[in-house]
DNA sequence: TTGAAAGCGCTAACAT
DNA sequence: ATGTTAGCGCTTTCAA
């Protein structure tokens, strides 16, 4: 146990009893319903002017804070909505959870709004299901998956039967869920197009691990225009185990060891590009003049390299905004009409994909 | 409004009406009260085991999902944690969570647990009042905050008079709430000692923004280190406006620029010490030969470099640890003695901080 | 415009 | 070992 310094404070609390409606409305001399209409947004013209104004000071001073378990039981709703997340630590997936957030608080500006409840997919061999159990006991009014993958589609259905469940990030095929992602295959192929553009004729990518449905789509996209534009793949499929920096080097050597050389990478992700950057350095080649490179999601690192990375930018903004807008519309309506919308990336010219 | 490619589906839900209680309890021709006790797991005992795996089954086999807000409505307890973080691409901040996460989650293989709720202050004018407002309305048990600022002093104060307040990673001094916290102090002490090990005579440090407790301690703790060896700090007091690494990239021109240049430097954080990196090849330079550079917080970025930087590693165990056990501890007894906590951060020399 | 009354689904005290 | 009863704090008819 590494050393620590310690700071002893023993100290009672005052334990403060939280005021209830029922007595703000004996402090004020007026019901409890009364109360209730004059702090809710949508009911508040049912109470006159005065009374009301009197009553939100009087809450305010007192310190009322009404309790959103009891509200939600009577009311059969909690506003709430459940955010399941795969990995904290993604870039991506971070960046679509704090948009969706925002967009969901902004509700709270008129009317009562959906407050998101964040949490990330444990370890555990049933992550997952546990906690899609924990957000439907607690009432969730809706459920955005950010990265589910195929193994997930049974609990994601089940939960799917009793409240509205958009996936994020990444879709299902097994089941027809409303989703907001990303076109992975015209990413990839957004890369192949801009290395033809800038005649390279031998090129091949570094892959993420093909089970997952956002790297096979990269590759397919960026394998097809290769064909089209008649360019050389090589090697063919060389993927890696997972898409971290660690994998991109090893990758780099493989093709580096190899007989025919590519003049362009493209890497499944930016973690992946810089492994192979450091590598390439390792070996005494320069970046980005003796391999033109590209990566994906423009993630902060491929910018604050000393010479940022082309990348492709991920559609974080419409991604978030169509999931927000498929919840908000979902639990107000279950029989919405809605549709799954698959974004556009966008390929980012750093110049680190032209020289050949 | 770039392009998007639509896939249009419209779909009836079939309205899964949730069994409750009562209903599970009349197809079992068995009491609420027997169901509640079946189906806890501290009452357990009290039901016979063959009706409580009978009930077990059948609540499984109904897809029985007890109401949280009812049951947290009845009890006076939500077994709920508030966890506020300031910035979710923190990766310290995000490590730190997790750890407490998955440590109140372990809780649940025996009894009831407390779960975490995550949320990030908003960029709102008042998003941590707003937000332990919300926690509060929520009725969570206790809340642990993470990188509150003493602007924030009151407003906690306010939540810690109804419910346990707990600090992490960073603390204040306007108000005596238990906290775990790292010893920035040491911390920036450890790298100047590193510094006088390697026999720096002339040294400097790129400091994160000095309002923020972090980086006046790192500072602090450097200085009085340089001057108890007997180093020369130069410029005095380097300060960024934000710890990143395009400030990092300005303070280095400066240090580059001054008549006297420092042998090593000592970024607060590893964001700040990749500017400085980039502006070292930018001017020519060779990292690490022609500097030495120490940076802070041990991050991703920081490990996968082609020369991984020598840094500090927080320690986020520790933290997350105390942080977890304040917590357990004051939500089981408010009047526990509870003792803040700093930690001990370690210096991981990767060679980046000796070269003279 | 306000009040009275019922009840959301659960748990805990008490009774059997 | 199980059942009975009351009530947590709120919102929503319905009535005045």
């Amino acid at each position: 146990m590494p050393p620590f310094q310690a700071k002893t404070i023993v100290r009672m609390r005052k334990p403060v009893k939280r005021i209830n409606m029922r007595e703000l409305a004996a402090n004020l001399g007026v019901d409890r319903a009364t109360i209730s209409r004059a702090l809710s947004s949508d009911k508040a013209h049912l109470v006159s002017s005065s009374t009301r104004e009197r009553i939100r000071a009087a809450a305010t001073l007192a310190g009322y804070r009404p309790d959103l378990m009891a509200a939600t039981l009577r009311r059969g709703r909690s506003n709430t909505v459940g955010i399941m997340v795969s990995d904290m630590m993604n870039e991506v997936l971070i960046r679509v959870v704090r948009e969706i957030v925002a967009d969901l608080n902004r509700d709270h500006l008129k009317g009562p709004g959906l407050t998101p409840l964040i949490a990330e997919t444990g370890d555990g061999s049933d992550g997952v299901g546990h906690l899609l159990r924990t957000f439907l006991s607690q009432r969730v009014d809706a459920i955005i998956s950010l990265t589910s993958t195929e193994g997930d589609a049974e609990a994601l259905e089940e939960a799917a039967a009793e409240v509205p469940v958009v996936l994020a990030v990444r879709g299902i095929t097994a089941i027809d869920l409303p989703s907001a992602t990303c076109d992975d295959e015209a990413g990839g192929a957004l890369v192949a197009e801009h290395f033809a553009t800038h005649h390279h004729r031998v090129i091949c990518q570094i892959q993420g691990p093909q089970t997952v449905a956002t790297f096979k789509n990269r590759a397919a996209g960026f394998s097809r225009l290769c064909r089209e534009a008649g360019m050389r793949e090589i090697p063919q499929g060389l993927s890696t185990a997972a898409a971290v920096s660690s994998e991109g080097r090893l990758a780099a050597d493989a093709i580096l060891a190899s007989s025919t050389r590519p003049t362009a990478v493209f890497a499944h992700n930016d973690g992946l590009a810089l492994g192979f950057i450091e590598a390439m350095r390792n070996h005494g080649l320069a970046y980005p003049d003796d391999f033109a490179i590209v990566g994906f999601n423009n993630t902060e690192i491929s910018r604050v390299l000393a010479r940022p990375l082309t990348t492709v930018e991920y559609p974080v903004a419409q991604v978030s905004r169509h999931a927000a807008a498929l919840v908000r519309a979902l639990v107000g309506n279950r029989d919405f009409a809605w549709e799954s919308q698959v974004f556009a990336p966008m390929l980012i010219d750093r110049g680190t994909g032209r020289k050949c």
